[in-house]
DNA sequence: GAAAAATCTGCAACTGAGTTGCAGATCCTG
DNA sequence: CAGGATCTGCAACTCAGTTGCAGATTTTTC
């Protein structure tokens, strides 16, 4: 059924020069299909795919190094991990968290400008937005 | 020698109807002092105070819902604690952390628009701004 | 100002995300 | 398909932050 996914996660592996390992290949096709951020036990509990924590964390860690997936933000003292396509070189989208339901959503089509520090120095390479509120269901 | 720190500190407590409490008071004394974040372990250890750590987390805890102390940041899955001041309504300075040495620095001369949700029903009231670099030091 | 009520504080034990070492399993290359 | 390079899973560990509870402080009441 997810054929296609599995194809693309394989394409996506090859092209960064990383072992295509089953556990590589499950995880992508998890972030791929979920369309957002996950957390470890969310991607170690999906669907048929049994990953031991350990091989989820050191999976996701070869993927971010290799520029495929990246910390998206953390929330409870908890990593969120997502996909990193759909952001700039020097920013991703924002995500905004709701304070009542605690829900968090990638707000794809909001952007902020870069930054700008006045200080001598400082070279600013990436920029990190959260934001907070209700959202439709909580307000 | 901080006696003014210490008025400071107990008249803040008054203003936020809270008990002045030792570590309370130590505890604003502190954050006052240091003028940046600071993790539980840096304001345990800080001078001749020698609070339980349970004690900082509780302290800071109700700091916090009196609106005198916040969140700053998460670094290395741990919160670094910061006074409220300097804070606009929704919008607190942006936090610079090193890639290089992992030093953060509180960016108070720097400000980003709020941003602007387009779609309907959220309620935005607050937006928290990472910068990600390297700092003079390390350039 | 002392007693009562309301709140803190510290200790010990716990929680849970993330990490480490290591032996055995998988993956790729020649 | 053999052999070296690289993963994977298990068990045990780390460490920031939390919880329950008994005893200590602070504030309020009279």
């Amino acid at each position: 059924m997810s054929q296609p996914l599995e194809d693309k996660a394989r394409h996506m592996l090859k092209e960064a020069r990383l072992y295509c390992t089953e556990a590589r290949v499950a995880i992508l096709q998890v972030l791929l299909e979920a369309g957002g951020p996950l957390r470890q036990d969310q991607i170690a509990r999906w669907e048929s795919h049994k990953l031991n924590k350990v091989t989820v964390y050191r999976t996701l860690d070869s993927l971010a190094e290799a520029g495929l997936v990246h910390r998206a933000f953390m929330q409870n003292r908890t990593w969120h991990f997502e996909l990193a396509d759909h952001c700039s070189e020097n920013q991703c989208h924002p995500h905004f968290t709701c304070t009542n339901c605690g829900v968090t959503r990638c707000m794809t089509d909001v952007s902020l400008p870069m930054a700008k520090i006045t200080q001598k120095g400082y070279i600013l390479s990436r920029q990190q937005v959260r934001l907070e509120g209700l959202c439709p269901a909580c307000a």
